[in-house]
DNA sequence: CTGAAAGCGCTTACAG
DNA sequence: CTGAAAGCGCTTACAG
């Protein structure tokens, strides 16, 4: 039972000062070789570490990044947050993480929390909500408390902050143009996500692919059974032989109609989604996906929120960084 | 640019002292209606926000619970996550995540870390990697710097430490009687962590309910191409007529062959699975499977560890608790 | 009812 | 080379 001890009890033991034991420890020139190694001795004997609250204290800092995550049993936030963990972990600091459940109520207690100062600084995916109400206010309050905010993914929207996201237009463009140059017309796309800023740019790269906008043919709905019932009729009466899925949900859907309907994949319909690795090698048949790189947009929004906060960048210019997509092919694109 | 207040600052701005300041703002009985009113308005006014940090040190406390995960992308552990970030919410206490990948080196760097004192708590799911080697050193030097450890979800293990885990062994009793009672004769199991733990008990379950072993038919096996030929083995030769599977990996990869084989479910083959709701639902056909109420799990975590915390468990004595599964039927077990 | 003082556990400029 | 002092921002027992 080595409960922990002070510098003051490690400087009464060694009978010098505190500051001499604080000194000594953190290698300073001012101190004797001799008195360095005693108190290094007696430190490790007794396992010192330093109290990390009274270290961040002095410092005026906290060693901490907050993380704002909107659904964490999506595994691309769960990946993401792997990212952040890694990086942040090289640099001695710690991630508390926030779970806002897509809700701006719950964003809004998280940030008015957080200005109180309990981290050095936040990573933020905005809710769904939050972008609906388009009220950002609540992050305001935390520039206006000069806490530095790095926003990841969903990056599609007016703040004067920094960003990492990934090239979602770019993805459906360079994918529609795929099914195009294997000479398919009907490519369909599926969203449960289209009125969120994500799925905006990947449906507006869709209908950039397609030039001729009366060619699009898209089954868009929030609500399951809605969209369902959208899909089944994009597959069924219009017969799109190819369907972009932006999400989760409108590929798993997608696939789940082809299964119902004995639509062959990828026989007579090609699908690509916007879904997980873990999940898209595992479906029967496996589904061809967009890769985004979750775990390196996590290093990057950790990376660039120490850029800020070691002043590597000029304030009020803002940084906004890109990873690109990769699209994988798997069996359900298979020509 | 409402860059944070002090009580300093405050104090001196009302002309009164540091002490009377915070006594006001904390209603202490000592302080005047009319002063307690004027510091409030004050505060307010500037937004004043105490600074978590010093009240920590002053308090000898961090506020904040380290939470140890082996794999994030595992969305089991990812709700786990969100029942411990919403009951931590509750008590103002902050969830710091850390992610060992199932590995015991990392865990170790985790735990060494911890100990320094960045965490009143720490709550823990065993790497695998840990299982194996049996290793538990680092969980035992916290325990030796007093910091109280919550083992949960792998629990089958000889720590002295409080633990909530799942009824993993009756889960799977449970599972192969059902089968038995609708008249299977040939049940197999399916397992890819027939090696630590859990997998361990659920195959105890399976085994029990069998009560003759010889009558056991299993495919394990860490390895993918070895667990898909046994499990191929199984299906196609041993004509098994239900598969029971202990993991996400045997769950997926059973589902696989059948679809490579062209066995249909549950027609030829009966499935369940210990897989998240959330893929359980959305696969083709959708995966009867075990729920293990992850939120709960990790609602009960916290809330043990607060009650250790707050000295309303006798010590020396530690406390285990097992939240009961619940097998919920999908397409895979329609008869 | 108010304030001075001590202290949580550190770090660091300054004096000797 | 060593130590006393001030201070990070609070809280709280104690004195007045």
């Amino acid at each position: 039972m080595k409960s922990k001890i002070t510098l003051k009890e490690l400087a009464k033991l060694l009978n010098v000062s505190v500051s001499t034991v604080s000194k000594a420890l953190h290698d300073s020139p001012e101190i004797s070789p001799k008195t360095s190694e005693r108190v290094k001795e007696l430190a490790s004997l007794h396992n010192y570490r330093p109290n990390p609250v009274a270290v961040n204290l002095k410092k005026s800092k906290t060693g901490t990044i907050g993380v704002v995550i909107p659904n964490i049993s999506n595994s691309f936030f769960a990946r993401v947050l792997s990212g952040m963990e890694a990086e942040a972990q090289k640099h001695d600091q710690q991630i508390i993480t926030y779970i806002s459940n897509e809700s701006i109520e719950r964003e809004k207690q998280i940030c008015d929390m957080l200005t109180s100062g309990l981290v050095d600084g936040v990573l933020v995916a905005v809710s769904e909500e939050t972008q609906k109400k388009q009220d950002y206010d609540h992050l305001f309050a935390l520039l206006d408390y000069e806490i530095p905010v790095v926003i990841y993914d969903r990056i599609n929207l007016g703040l004067p902050a920094d960003k990492i996201g990934v090239d979602d237009e770019k993805s459906f463009y360079d994918a529609t143009k795929y099914f195009r140059a294997k000479g398919i017309e009907k490519i369909g796309l599926a969203s449960a996500i289209h009125h969120v800023g994500i799925g905006q740019l990947r449906i507006k790269g869709y209908e950039r692919a397609l030039q001729n906008e009366s060619l699009a043919l898209m089954a868009t709905s929030t609500k399951a059974t809605d969209l369902k019932r959208k899909i089944k009729e994009l597959i069924t009466q219009k017969k799109v032989e190819a369907l972009l899925c932006t999400d989760f949900e409108s590929a798993i859907m997608a696939n789940r109609v082809a299964y119902e309907e004995k639509i062959n994949i990828p026989e007579d319909l090609k699908l690509i989604g916007y879904i997980s690795k873990d999940i898209a090698e595992f479906l029967t048949p496996s589904l061809s996906y967009i890769e985004q790189h979750p775990k390196e947009l996590g290093i990057n929004a950790v990376e660039i929120l120490n850029n800020r906060l070691d002043g590597r960048y000029e304030s009020g210019k803002f940084e906004e960084k890109i990873i690109s997509t990769t699209l994988v092919h798997l069996e359900s694109t298979r020509f």
